[in-house]
DNA sequence: TGAGGTAAGTTGTAGGATGATATGTATCAC
DNA sequence: GTGATACATATCATCCTACAACTTACCTCA
């Protein structure tokens, strides 16, 4: 239990902190890109620390492609666009605007890759979407455990596409909207479990079985529209069914 | 000059190369999630490098959810849907079935997106969209800078749809793309400068001053599977212009 | 047998020392 | 005065040692 209250607070660790203070401190303009950092020293005084933690953080903000260290000379705030890394901050998705774009955008990727995936896949893609089906289909359907098989389905699906970036992005922000609702039901026990409607994820399924693209699309983009619904976000739909 | 050439080879560190060899291990499958990692002593003698160095190379896998830390116990190896950054592997990009499957989530993403921008856009957008297409239409149509510019008339489409998100995924993935191409450019000489097709951007600027999403999504379907074939990536085009 | 304490191992943090690199300054030859 | 060279300084890169905090396993003892 303890384990499972570390993986999901997360230990604030020194590093992390100061990493955060900076990437803050970046995202909000207050450090253009070009400018200069403080020298670790300065910062390692500025925040208590050792030089050893300021280090780790800088670290982990070279590694994203935040800043650029040049030897003898400092640290350095890179473009936004030279970011080599994608990130989402969680806090940020506590608004429900942000949630709603973040839906958006998983409503764009997953549906198109519904369509790639009935033109794509084979029986062991089957096999795996109907396997993880079944799980979130028991009577189960309020539990944790449902969510998870939820969470399964659309990775499964985004799988058969066979692209491996099309998987990794979808199962990114998939994640990232499951870790934020599932927040939310923790700091807020108002919060009602969500119920998963299973008729939308068959009807997905059918569509991939039959290899139809279009049905697909349109069964995915009514099912995350309708995901988007139960937990209170109304996404602005853009696009009908079929285009005329 | 110098400075071009650091900014593009990126120094290697030492914590960078640590972490890369880890890195490579994980998504090998080498090191299974929930392994434990040898320990920083381990490593720093198996690398030749001091534990700081070690340190540093775990806080950028810890900042990308790859490994957990435990004080007192180790470090371990998470599932992949848990990491909390998308990073693309430059590498792997060389390969040109993983630049193809690179452009098919870019078209995903960005002909979608032009049907958002091109309901949502106000005059604004528009002048900024126009800018960039000036900026790339000129007689310098080969240069370096053109290529820029289109980064930023599709940013700028990104920006319109008024979604964060889109617009951070979209310029990502437009950034890996030219950064490997540009490299390619670099590493064999005999590769020709991509000529920049003004003409498709043109259509898809016209869509959007019409504030016609399906326009604008069949133009920019057409141009990024235009992009690819220009670069040697010949797309499979999944979905015709219109739906029927 | 069970409870408690102890020791060993591991990560977290601190602090200092040295090497490598860039930059500005001062000196000196011409 | 001008240019080149040498030097001093600032900064990051790496290494080293030490200790604190935490976990685990084992051992002792009632």
């Amino acid at each position: 239990m303890k384990q499972r209250l570390a993986a999901i607070g997360t230990v604030e660790t020194l590093p992390h902190r100061v990493a955060a203070f900076l990437s803050r401190e970046i995202e909000s303009g207050e450090l253009n890109p070009g400018a200069r950092l403080p020298t670790e020293q300065e910062l390692s005084e500025k925040f208590g620390v050792s030089r050893n933690v300021v280090r780790e953080a800088i670290a982990q903000l070279r590694a994203d492609g935040m800043i650029e260290a040049r030897q003898g000379v400092g640290a350095f705030v890179l473009a936004p666009e030279q970011r080599a890394a994608i990130r989402i901050d969680r806090e940020a998705l506590k608004d429900t605007h942000n949630m709603e774009r973040l839906f958006e955008l998983r409503c764009i990727l997953e549906a198109e890759s519904a369509a790639l995936a009935a033109a794509r896949r084979n029986q062991g893609h089957l096999d795996s979407i109907k396997a993880a089906l079944d799980r979130m289909g028991g009577e189960e359907r309020w539990e944790e455990g449902s969510i998870d098989a939820d969470l399964l389905f659309h990775r499964e699906i985004a799988r058969a596409t066979g692209n491996s970036y099309i998987h990794t992005f979808i199962s990114f922000v998939c994640e990232q909207i499951r870790h934020s609702i599932h927040y939310a039901r923790m700091t807020n026990p108002l919060h009602d479990l969500v119920e998963i409607n299973v008729g939308e994820h068959v009807r997905i399924y059918e569509a991939l079985v039959a290899g139809d693209p279009a049905a697909a699309e349109a069964a995915m983009r009514a099912h995350i529209v309708g995901a988007a619904n139960r937990v209170g976000v109304k996404l602005p739909i853009h696009k009908a069914g079929g285009a005329k």
